[in-house]
RNA sequence: GGCCCGUUGGUCAAGCGGUUUAAGACUCCGCCCUUUCACGGCGGCAACACGAGUUCGAUUCUCGUACGGGUCACCA
C-alpha cells in the first residue's frame, strides 16, 4: 500500500457516489431558494446575524424554497455555554420559521446531520478524495514553524501564508508522511491550491455585482489536526449536499471567496450563488466602524429584549435597511404582516448602514401605538416577569386596572405614540399606583414666567378642585367645571381669547389643567387627563390633591 | 502594507446618461391644531467626496486620488 489517501483515512469506506445519492438533488419548484442560518454557538446573537437570517428567510419562503439551520460548531476551544439555548430563543422571538435543521428536540430533515461536529465522516469522505487526487495533502508543521513562517514573510515583505515555497509539506513523499505519522507526529489536512496569483476569478455577487478577485495561492486548511474541518471545507462539503443555492453572509467572507471557489471547483461542483452583505456600522467619533462584539452592547440582540423592544420592531427596522421600499409600502399597509411585503434581492445595498436609534425608536413607536391594550399588556407582563419582578406582581395583582391605563389614547384614529419601548412602561404607568408613586411637584416653580400664579392661588384651585369633581361627569361636563374654576380665579377659560390679551389674565385653563395634573399625577405630562382621573377614581384623586396641598407641611 | 469592498443631506436612502429647481422617511427647527404632553396637519434647514476622461450632455459610465470598511488564524 503506497496511496496516501488509505494511509491517512484507512477507517473511510463511504464514497462521495454513495453520499451523491444519500443527499440527492431537492425536488424543488424552478427558482425556489435553499437558504440557512448557519451559526456557531461561540458567541451571542446579534444584530448581524438577525440582517442575514432574515434575508435568507424571505428568500427562501418567497419563493417556495427551504429555509435551514445548521450549526457550525468546528471551532470546540471558543464555545460557550448556552448558545444553542440563544439561538433557539432567537428564532423563536424573532418569529423567523425554520423548515429543516437541528432543532430542540432532534433534527427534522433529510440532509442531515445539521450540526457539523456530528458530520466527522462526511467530511473524511471528501477530504480522502482530495489527497487521492493529489488535491490535498497532510501538513506537519506545528503552530510555532508556521508563526516563524509568518515572520520570515514579512521580514522580506512577502505576502503570508502556506503558499509556493514556503509550503514545506507540499510534497513530501509517501515514506515521509508515513515515518512522520508512525512517529506520531500530529498533522493537518491542507488543499492543495493550484490557484495563480496573477489570474482572476470571476464570481458573481448577488448583492457586490461581479467581483474579479486574483485566485487564490494558498494552502489552506482543510481538517485542522483534531480532525474537525475549516469553516473553508465545511462550507463547501455542507452547502453542496444540503442542496443550498445561495449563501447569505457577511462581506468579512469576501476575501476567503477565492478558497471557496477553489475547492468547489477541486471537488468537480457547481458553486452556490453567493450574497455576501455589507455590516452594520456605528458612529464612533467623527468616523464610522462596524459595530463590535466587544465594544457595543447594542450590537446583541438580548440589549433590546432587555430594554424591551420588540422583535418584531427590530425587524422592520432591518427591513427598511434592506430593501429601501419596505418603508413605503408598511406606510400603506400598516397593519399588513411583514412576510406579505414583496423583498427583493436586486434592492439590497452593497454598501453598510449606520445604525440609527432615532429610526428605530420611530418604528417601535409606531408599532407600540398600534396595539391593543391586551396586547400591550402581554408584553409588559412578560417583560416584567424577567426583568422586575416587583412591577410584574403589580401588573398580575390587578390586571384590569392595568390595562384599563394602558388603554388611555390607544385603539382611536390617532393613537398616542408615547412609548418607545416596554421598559418605558413602568414609568409611563407609575403614578396610577401608590407603591409606585413619586411625585416631582416642582410648583410654583412650573409657572415662573407667571408670577401672578401664586403658590396661594394654586392650592386654592387644588382646594376647590376637591369639592367639585364628580366621576359621573361625562368628559363635557368635567372640563366646563375646570372652565368654571378659571374663571374664578380670573384665568381665561377661552384659549383663543386668552392669546389675543395674555395680561388680562392671571393664566390660562391651561395652566389651571396644569395644576390639576401636577397635582394628581405628579409630573407635567399625562396622557388625557379625564380618562386619567376617570380610572383612578374619586378616591384616589382626592388623596392626591390632599396630599399636594399640604406636601410642604 | 498586500488584496478586496464601499462613498447622494446629520441618518437610511430614491435615482439606473437628458423629464431633477436631486424623491421619501427619521432627526432637528418653525407654524397650525390643542386643557397639558403627545398625536396629527403644514412648512423649513440640509447632499451627488475630489480630480481627470468618455459624451452634445454625467449623480448616473471609465480611470485616478482621498476617505471609510473588511481581510490576511489549526475563528467563523
Amino acid at each position: 500500500m503506497k496511496n496516501i489517501a488509505d494511509l491517512i483515512f484507512p477507517d473511510v469506506k463511504l464514497t462521495p457516489e454513495d453520499l451523491e445519492k444519500k443527499y440527492p438533488k431537492r425536488d424543488l419548484k424552478d427558482g425556489a431558494c435553499v437558504t440557512r442560518f448557519a451559526p456557531s454557538p461561540t458567541g451571542f446573537i446579534h444584530l448581524g446575524n438577525l440582517w442575514s437570517t432574515l434575508i435568507g428567510e424571505r428568500l427562501a419562503h418567497l419563493s417556495g424554497g427551504v429555509f435551514y439551520i445548521r450549526l457550525e460548531d468546528t471551532d470546540q476551544k471558543r464555545e460557550i455555554e448556552g448558545a444553542t439555548r440563544g439561538i433557539f430563543n432567537f428564532l423563536k422571538n424573532f418569529d423567523l420559521n425554520i423548515d429543516e435543521g437541528f432543532q430542540q428536540g432532534g433534527e427534522v430533515g433529510n440532509y442531515g446531520p445539521y450540526i457539523q461536529s456530528e458530520r466527522m465522516e462526511i467530511y473524511r469522505v471528501y477530504a480522502k478524495k482530495l489527497v487521492s487526487e493529489g488535491k490535498a495533502y497532510p501538513c506537519f508543521c506545528s503552530p510555532e514553524e508556521l508563526d516563524k513562517i509568518r515572520e520570515n514573510q514579512a521580514a522580506v515583505k512577502e505576502n503570508t501564508g502556506y503558499y509556493g515555497k514556503w509550503a514545506k509539506c507540499r510534497d513530501l513523499s509517501f515514506e515521509e508522511i508515513k515515518n512522520k505519522i508512525d512517529n506520531g507526529e500530529s498533522y493537518i489536512i491542507r488543499f492543495k491550491s493550484f490557484g495563480d496569483e496573477n489570474k482572476r476569478i470571476a464570481v458573481n455577487d448577488l448583492i457586490k455585482g461581479l467581483l474579479d478577485p486574483p485566485e487564490n495561492i494558498r494552502d489552506e486548511l482543510v481538517l485542522k489536526s483534531d480532525g474537525l474541518p475549516t469553516y473553508h471545507f465545511a462550507h463547501v462539503v455542507d452547502d453542496y449536499l444540503m442542496r443550498t443555492t445561495h449563501v447569505v453572509r457577511g462581506e468579512e467572507y469576501l476575501s476567503t471567496l477565492p478558497v471557496h471557489v477553489q475547492m468547489f471547483e477541486a471537488l468537480g461542483w457547481q458553486s452556490p450563488h453567493y450574497m455576501q452583505h455589507a455590516h452594520l456600522l456605528k458612529r464612533d467619533g467623527e468616523s464610522k466602524r462596524k459595530l463590535s462584539k466587544r465594544k457595543d452592547p447594542e450590537l446583541a440582540l438580548d440589549y433590546y429584549g432587555k430594554t424591551g423592544y420588540i422583535p418584531q420592531c427590530l425587524k422592520e427596522y432591518i427591513m427598511t435597511l434592506l430593501n429601501s421600499n419596505y418603508e413605503e409600502w408598511r406606510l400603506a399597509n400598516p397593519h399588513e404582516d411583514l412576510n406579505n411585503f414583496d423583498f427583493t434581492v436586486e434592492k439590497l445595498s452593497p454598501s453598510g448602514a449606520l445604525f440609527d436609534l432615532n429610526k428605530l425608536n420611530d418604528i417601535s413607536k409606531n408599532y407600540i401605538s398600534l396595539l391593543s391594550s391586551d396586547e400591550i399588556y402581554n408584553y409588559v407582563k412578560n417583560w416584567a416577569e424577567i426583568y422586575d419582578e416587583d412591577f410584574y406582581k403589580i401588573l398580575e395583582e390587578n390586571q384590569k386596572y392595568a390595562k384599563d391605563i394602558l388603554s388611555i389614547g390607544r385603539g382611536g384614529e390617532k393613537p398616542r405614540k408615547d412609548i418607545t419601548f416596554i421598559r418605558e412602561v413602568k414609568n409611563y404607568m407609575s403614578f396610577f399606583y401608590e407603591e409606585l408613586f413619586e411625585p416631582d411637584y416642582k410648583m410654583p416653580e412650573v409657572f415662573e414666567k407667571k408670577p401672578e400664579i401664586t403658590e396661594d392661588i394654586i392650592k386654592k384651585i387644588a382646594e376647590d378642585y376637591i369639592n367639585i369633581y364628580d366621576s359621573n361627569d361625562d368628559s363635557t361636563a368635567w372640563f366646563d367645571k375646570i372652565k368654571t374654576l378659571a374663571g374664578k380665579y380670573n384665568f381665561a377659560s377661552d384659549m383663543k381669547l386668552y392669546r389675543k390679551n395674555p395680561q388680562d389674565y392671571k393664566g390660562s385653563v391651561a395652566d389651571v389643567s396644569m395644576i390639576l395634573r401636577i397635582a394628581v399625577c405628579g409630573r407635567q405630562n399625562s396622557p388625557d387627563m379625564y380618562d386619567v382621573f376617570k380610572i383612578m377614581g374619586k378616591e384616589r384623586i382626592m388623596k392626591r390633591l390632599e396630599r399636594f396641598i399640604f406636601r410642604n407641611e
